[in-house]
DNA sequence: GAATACGATTCCGTAGAACGGAATTCGAAA
DNA sequence: TTTCGAATTCCGTTCTACGGAATCGTATTC
C-alpha cells in the first residue's frame, strides 16, 4: 500500500509547521482495521523516512497520543486522543439543545437523525439518534467519517456555506476525484443545490449506498460555522416522498430552531 | 489564571519534539466551558509566546484540528480530533466483548459499569453502561477524565501494573500532590493494594466523591497494556457490603473473561 | 471621523531543532 | 550461534521554528 492520506504534509503552504503537522498525520493514518502499526507501516503510509517516524512516534507516546505495545514494537492510539474528542463535544452546547429534538424525529419516524461538521473533504458525526424501537438501524457512530460529494449531508452543508467557501471546497473535491466520477459527483452537487432552492432540502437516495435514502438542511450558525443535519434510513422504508412531505418540514424546522441558539 | 496544564512542553525529555509537544498542548487547553479561546488565552495558559500561537493555531487550523471563528477571530476544538477517536475507539476489539458484558451487570446491579484506560495522571473513560431502568444515574461520557489517584479504577490500575511502571507512576502522581493531600493518598492507594491482595478487588468508599462507592477490578492485556474496570453508584444504593459479596464476583469474573480475548 | 486600545499577524535575523542517510542496536527466528 | 528485519541512535548539515519588535486589523470611545 502507497501514499494514500489526504492529510499528508502539504510542504508548500505558508506558515505551516511541518513538525507539527507530521506528528498529526503519523495519528491519523491509523484506520479501522489497524489496531497496532509499526513504525516501518507507518512509515510507508506517511511517506516520511523511518528516523523521523520513530522520533514523531516516541515523541507521541510520551505525550500519550500514542500507546506502545513492548512485546511487539507497535503503536496504537493512545487515550489522550479520547479525551480530546470529549473536550470538543463537551463544549458544543447546541448538542443539549440538539438531542432531544433529533431523538424525537428519529422515534417518530422510525430514522436515523444525525448532525454533523465538516472535517476537510468528509463529513464528521457529530451526535446521532436512532428510533429506540428500530435497533437494527445502521449503527453509525459519534467521529465517524463519510464523504462529503455523495451523501445529502455533504450536499446541504455545500448549500449553507457562503460562495466562496463552497466554491473552494467544490474544486478541492473535484480534485480529489477519479477523472470518470466527476460527471456524476457533480450532477449530485449541482441537483442538491437546485432541490434546496426550490424546497429547502437536499435528498441522497441511493447516492451514497444503494437502499440508503436520506435527507438534510445544512446549519448556519452565529459565529459562521455550517453544520448538517440529517436524517435518513432503509429505502423500503423511507420513500423518497415520505422524506420529501412528511419528514422533510420536520427536519427543517428543526434546523431552524438550532439556527438560533 | 496562570499555566496550569500537566501537559507543558517538557524541553527536558530527549528525542521530544517541541514543534509537535507543543502543538498537542495547544489541543489540550481547551477543557470544559471554553467553547472558544483566543491565541492571547491559549499563550497564557501555555505559556508560549504570542507568535508562535499564532502559528500553531494557524497550522491546527488548516490541518481541522481547530475552526476559527472568524467573527471573533477565536478557535474552537476541530472535527479532526473527534475523528481521531473513532479511529481507536473503532480499532479496540475489546469493547465488542466488553458491552454486552458490562451492560448485563449494570443492568441487574443497579449501578454504572465503566471500562477505562490510563492517560497520564487520570484514568479516559472508553465506555460507560448504566442500568437501562435507571437513567437517573450520573452520566459519565466516554472520553471523560478522572484523577487516578483516589478512585477505585486508578487503584485497580496501579495494581495491575509491573512493579516498576507501578512505582514510576506513584512517584509522579506524588510530584503532582499537594503537600497536604498526600499522607491521605498515599493511604488510599495502600489499601488498594491490600484490598486487592486480599480480595481481588480494589475500593473506593466516598473518596472520589462524597456518596459515590465503587469497586474495581484491573485488566492486563496480552500485549501488557492495562486497563480498568469499574462498578459504583450512590452510597445509598450500593454499601460496601453488597458491593464486595454481591456485585464484587461478578465484576471480578467479567475482567477474567476479558483478559482472554 | 479621528483617536485609542487591544489583539493577531508578519517580519527578520538567529539559534539550534529537526532532519535523514548511515551505522548501530535490538529482538526474533532459524 | 547466526541471520535477518526492524527500530533506534549518531552526527554533520540545513533550514525550520523561534520570538522580540514592528505592523496590521478591528472594535471602541470620544
Amino acid at each position: 500500500m502507497g501514499i494514500e492520506n489526504e492529510t499528508i504534509v502539504n510542504d508548500k503552504d505558508p506558515q505551516v509547521i511541518t513538525a507539527l503537522a507530521r506528528g498529526l498525520s503519523v495519528l491519523r493514518c491509523f484506520r479501522q482495521g489497524d489496531r497496532f502499526l509499526g513504525n516501518q507501516e507507518i512509515a510507508e503510509r506517511t511517506g516520511l523516512p523511518k528516523a523521523t517516524v520513530s522520533r514523531l512516534t516516541q515523541t507521541l507516546t510520551v505525550l500519550g497520543y500514542l500507546d506502545r505495545s513492548k512485546r511487539f514494537n507497535q503503536y496504537s492510539l493512545g487515550a489522550a486522543v479520547l479525551s480530546l474528542g470529549y473536550s470538543m463535544l463537551g463544549n458544543m452546547d447546541i448538542l443539549k439543545s440538539a438531542r432531544p429534538l433529533m431523538q424525537e424525529l428519529a422515534d417518530n419516524s422510525e430514522a436515523s437523525v444525525s448532525l454533523a461538521a465538516r472535517d476537510g473533504l468528509h463529513m464528521v458525526y457529530l451526535e446521532n439518534c436512532v428510533a429506540s424501537a428500530n435497533m437494527i438501524a445502521l449503527r453509525i457512530d459519534v467521529g465517524a467519517r463519510t464523504r462529503i460529494a455523495n451523501t445529502a449531508m455533504g450536499r446541504a452543508l455545500l448549500c449553507g456555506l457562503p460562495k466562496d467557501d463552497r466554491d473552494v471546497l467544490i474544486a478541492q473535491i473535484r480534485k480529489a476525484t477519479p477523472k470518470g466520477e466527476w460527471a456524476q459527483i457533480k450532477a449530485g452537487i449541482e441537483q442538491g443545490a437546485i432541490d434546496y432552492q426550490e424546497r429547502g432540502l437536499c435528498f441522497s437516495l441511493g447516492d451514497w449506498r444503494e437502499n440508503v435514502n436520506s435527507i438534510a438542511v445544512p446549519l448556519t450558525h452565529a459565529d459562521g460555522s455550517v453544520q448538517a443535519l440529517n436524517c435518513g434510513g432503509p429505502a423500503w422504508q423511507l420513500s423518497a416522498e415520505k422524506l420529501e412531505n412528511d419528514i422533510g418540514p420536520r427536519l427543517v424546522e428543526i434546523g431552524r430552531r438550532l439556527e438560533n441558539i
